[in-house]
RNA sequence: GUCCCGGUAGCUCAGCUGGAUAGAGCAACAGCCUCCUAAGCUGUAGGUCGUGAGUUCAAAUCUCGCCCGGGACGCCA
């Protein structure tokens, strides 16, 4: 808890322990004192509706409730400078906001770790997303996916929680077979040979490109091979060269996983027949048709669910339930799935499964990101990995660029519809709001690279030697304001896994320090003392800054 | 038909455990570089918060109905 948070806790409980004294309420009736920051500077550094909420209990005008209040309000305890009534009982706080000055050598001493916190008590959390099938390319919608779920990961991991972020390969179903008969035919093809594509094959260009390379590498040497041999070799290969693509891909996406769990790997393990061993012994499956069923609507789904098929494979929910049961096993008390809108549908039946199992459905949560809508020259576009004319995510970075396309992804909230613009990305990338942020970092980093050559290099080290009592301007306030929300807002993204919570805050943040800069000279030669003190609030910025970027992926520039 | 998501400024979106005069970016308009990076700042204009009821001292926010857009409803994955 850093000291914004801790003074606003002995605000709330100054406020409880006054109500209490002035007799309005007992304690158990009082509820938690919600302490705001009111859009108004007119209203306050804070501002409480206590009085309105208590109007009910105490039967008395909310206005007459606040006056109360104030008379047992201990003011300088909580560096409360005054208090006005204003409104139909809002409680407004006017801060002495000296105190904020001791944020600077914490910042500055915690470096890279300012912002994080314990709050998560070091609780093991899973994280699943993108677990794209290896057959084709990452399009846009596993870019969102993917910039979600890895700023998502860095947010739990700065609140204080233990995250596992794991992709699950899908190299086990009907699609790799599918995936090798593409490669086949794409392989004769480049062989100038006539071999038609299967029916649900894959299109994608990095089919052709495989085809090509095996049609170089192996010549004609798989024309006479056995159909089996073939079929097992270009599986096999086709598998290989997607996940390495695919890895290669998201690494430059700057997004890695601790764990790629592979789908094949359960099976090999008998783990899909332990789970459905275990089903059928708690009494959760029949048999009819030939198949085997789940009872998930006894845990809310609308029908039950096939399991195994009457030819005897296995659907994919089966390992699907294996590896899920596979996460609680390895001790997760939250398992969170970040999943794509089109398989919302499947996310009541996982449930189930998971209860049906004996686990706690809530551990189990899903999150689901929206579907990404391209457009370019107004027009959508279509996107089908069928026919292979989807704009990959490679090709989206190149075009866009890095952290602009992390930042684009990662400033939406995950359950609205996302309309790309292409040609808007493309043509005004300079002025995509990351650069807003980044250019705040660069000016900061610029006006540190000055001070040293005026000799008013500050460091944390000897920050303690800088009066910052010098501190106190109304736009020196307002940054250190905003510096100092910082750890709160990551355990709010946390808490509510909402990570464009943070590109608001960083906008907020370079919005502030962009302000101040326009009105604040930083380094004054004729004043060495209050240069220094700015210099520390200044470096104390930029420690915020580059951590709250270094969150959604993107990189924080010294110069542009 | 059932379920999920969205509908807020010209465009793209925040705000949604109810709170004061609904915000930002882009686009528009008017200012600001002899001064630490003008990829910036300051100001102006722009709104029946899809719609109709309800709950409340107070609704963009909660409840219900309806309209519009997107998605899902397989012994596919």
């Amino acid at each position: 808890m850093n000291i914004v948070q801790a003074v606003e806790q002995s605000i709330k409980d100054e406020i409880k322990q006054a109500v209490i004294a002035s007799g309005l309420a007992e304690e158990a009736q009082i509820p938690d004192v919600v302490l705001e920051v009111p859009k108004e500077k007119a209203h306050g550094d804070y501002s409480t509706n206590i009085a309105m909420q208590l109007a009910r209990v105490a039967k008395r005008a909310p206005r007459q409730i606040a006056e109360s209040v104030i008379e047992h309000f201990a003011k300088e305890k909580v560096h409360v400078e005054k208090i006005e009534i204003a409104g139909p009982g809002f409680i407004n706080f006017f801060m002495d906001n000296s105190y904020l000055t001791e944020l600077i050598p914490n910042v500055l001493k915690a470096g890279e770790e300012y912002g994080r916190t314990e709050y998560g008590k070091g609780e093991k959390i899973q994280v699943e997303f993108v677990s794209a099938n290896p057959t084709g390319d990452l399009h846009l919608g596993h870019a969102r996916g993917a910039a979600v779920g890895d700023t998502l990961c860095n947010v739990l991991d700065a609140a204080g929680y233990d995250v596992t972020r794991e992709y699950y390969i899908n190299d086990a179903g009907n699609q790799i077979n599918n995936l090798a008969y593409s490669i086949e035919a794409r392989y004769f093809q480049a062989l100038g040979m006539d071999k038609e594509m299967p029916e649900d094959g894959y299109h994608g260009q990095d089919i052709i490109e495989i085809g090509k390379k095996l049609a170089e590498e192996y010549g004609d040497k798989f024309v006479n091979a056995s159909e089996e041999e073939r079929f097992e070799f270009f599986r096999k290969y086709g598998l290989d060269a997607e996940m390495d693509k695919l890895k290669k891909d998201l690494e430059n996406f700057r997004v890695k996983f601790d764990v790629w769990f592979s789908e094949t790997s359960l099976y090999e393990d008998g783990k899909v027949e332990e789970a459905l061993e275990v089903l059928r012994e708690k009494g959760q499956v029949y048999d009819q048709d030939g198949a085997i069923w789940l009872r998930t609507t006894d845990y809310g789904d609308d029908k039950d669910r096939v399991l195994r098929k009457s030819d005897g494979s296995y659907t994919y929910f089966m390992p699907d339930i294996a590896y899920h049961k596979n996460k609680f096993e390895r001790g997760f008390a939250k398992v969170i799935n970040i999943w794509g809108a089109d398989h919302h549908g499947y996310i009541p039946r996982m449930k189930a499964a998971m209860e049906a199992l004996g686990f706690d459905r809530e551990a189990l949560e899903v999150e689901v990101i929206q579907m990404v809508q391209l457009y370019k020259d107004g027009e959508k576009m279509k996107m089908s990995k069928r026919t292979g004319k989807a704009v990959t995510m490679r090709e989206l970075i190149e075009e866009v660029g890095l952290d602009a396309t992390r930042y684009f992804f990662a400033m939406r909230s995950p359950d609205t519809h996302l309309d790309f613009d292409l040609d808007l990305a493309v043509s005004q990338s300079n002025e995509n709001p990351v650069y807003y942020a980044q250019y705040a970092h660069a000016r900061i980093c610029s006006i540190l690279r000055q001070s040293e050559e005026l000799g008013f290099a500050v460091s944390a080290d000897d920050v303690a030697a800088i009066d910052l009592s010098l501190i106190g301007e109304e736009k020196e306030i307002d940054v250190l304001k905003r510096v100092g929300e910082f750890p709160q807002v990551i355990v709010e993204a946390a808490e509510k896994r909402a990570p464009h919570r943070i590109t608001n805050y960083i906008h907020d943040l370079a919005s502030t320090f962009h302000s101040f800069y326009n009105a604040v000279k930083v380094l004054d030669q004729e004043n060495a003392e209050l240069s220094k003190a700015r210099l520390a609030l200044v470096k104390a910025v930029q420690i915020t800054m580059k951590n709250a970027l270094r969150l959604v992926g993107v990189s924080a520039p010294e110069r542009m």
